[in-house]
DNA sequence: GCCTCCTAAAATGTATACATTTATACATTT
DNA sequence: AAATGTATAAATGTATACATTTTAGGAGGC
């Protein structure tokens, strides 16, 4: 078990809400449970802390992240740009070989959309609708941002509100795409992830 | 010397071209530069991995990125997205002590502009132009995606071509600024950012 | 009951040691 | 001379050990 599968197996127990925001990981505890010295474990901590999945304070114990309001709303607008930004490109580049794609990810969201798999199944869907942007370094970002959302959803136990219409989203989302209706393509997205901040940011107490 | 020292020592390092792009780091010999064992450097080295500062594979050697010309396509489509909607926010939140911190900035850029700090002040005098905007994530990507950049314009000693015509970007960018003229200032911005882009991409040999 | 201080336990940070993998140099072959 | 194979050197990966720091819990005072 090299660190670099230690990071992505911590990472996705971390996304997964077996870590909640705000818990404590211990060197010792996950070395155990790895069956690895702690070395490998500080290794895949900094990757962690380095993604902002974690918070690394010298000396203290690394943390599961734990974003405020403001955070969360910083975050769902840079999701906003990156990912609205990708899907224009991705309308001007796109082949009919794209289009199959994306329609297998969404009959595969589709029938995901009311299981566990959903978190997983809807950045598929999302992914394949970026991919013919050909911009890996922005696809690395947003999915690091879906994480960092992620975490909370997962952590709350947030379901999607109104499954329904977030699965008429996708679909409309794909039908955009296909006829390259950029403007309306990119209305539907913005509001789609907008949506999407509001169901996490209701779970947050009153101010 | 703690290992998060030994990032930031490591990646000032590498954006001033002490370390070329493509180059290799020798942890033994890191750790014996700082007085450290090589767990520090290691550590260090999974932070700048992450950052994207090096291209880090088990058992090999670390190597500063080299990246080529479609990935710093890329990178500054990324700043032009991110540093404009930065741009926007600021101008919108702005306040009188905002605009006299950036006359601040710009009058030391202006100082610095022939010397070696060039690099350095530029990115203050940009920073605190986003600084209003009160969003941190974003501005850590930025300076990401600008030290991202850096590492070319230092590795191959790249100057700012047209420091005049540069200079002169940053007050129409400031004047744009105070007289909160949005369009203007991104106009600005964008065509700033893309003459950089065309500057570092000039040193690559023609295709 | 609540706060402060102190101590023991626990967790982290890193140096050292050693196993494993990769890189280099040299000899051998074509 | 170029290419291949092999042995040596060097670099990496990680387990262990120990120093340092933080955390947790309780005694004592207000």
């Amino acid at each position: 078990m090299s660190s670099e599968q230690i990071a992505d197996a911590l990472e996705r127990e971390i996304i997964c809400g077996h870590y909640r925001p705000g818990e404590e990981l211990k060197q010792g505890e996950i070395a155990n449970r790895f069956s690895v010295s702690r070395i490998p474990v500080r290794d895949a901590f900094q990757v962690l802390a380095a993604r902002g999945l974690i918070d690394l304070v010298p000396n203290r114990r690394a943390r599961v992240i734990n974003l405020s309001v403001d955070e969360i709303d910083e975050v769902y607008d840079l999701r906003i740009l990156l990912e609205c930004d990708c899907l224009v490109r991705s309308i001007r580049n796109r082949t009919e070989a794209d289009t199959s794609a994306i329609e297998r990810a969404l009959a595969h969201s589709n029938i995901d959309a009311r299981t566990d798999r959903w978190a997983d199944s809807d950045w598929m869907f999302h992914a394949s609708l970026y991919r013919p942007a050909g911009r890996p370094r922005q696809m690395a970002m947003i999915e690091n941002l879906r994480s960092t959302c992620r975490i909370h959803i997962a952590g709350y136990g947030i379901l999607p509100s109104r499954t329904d219409g977030w699965l008429d989203d996708h679909a409309a989302l794909v039908e955009a795409f296909k006829e390259r209706a950029e403007n309306r393509a990119v209305e539907i997205l913005e509001r789609h992830i907008a949506d999407a901040r509001k169901t996490v940011l209701a779970t947050f107490p009153p101010v």
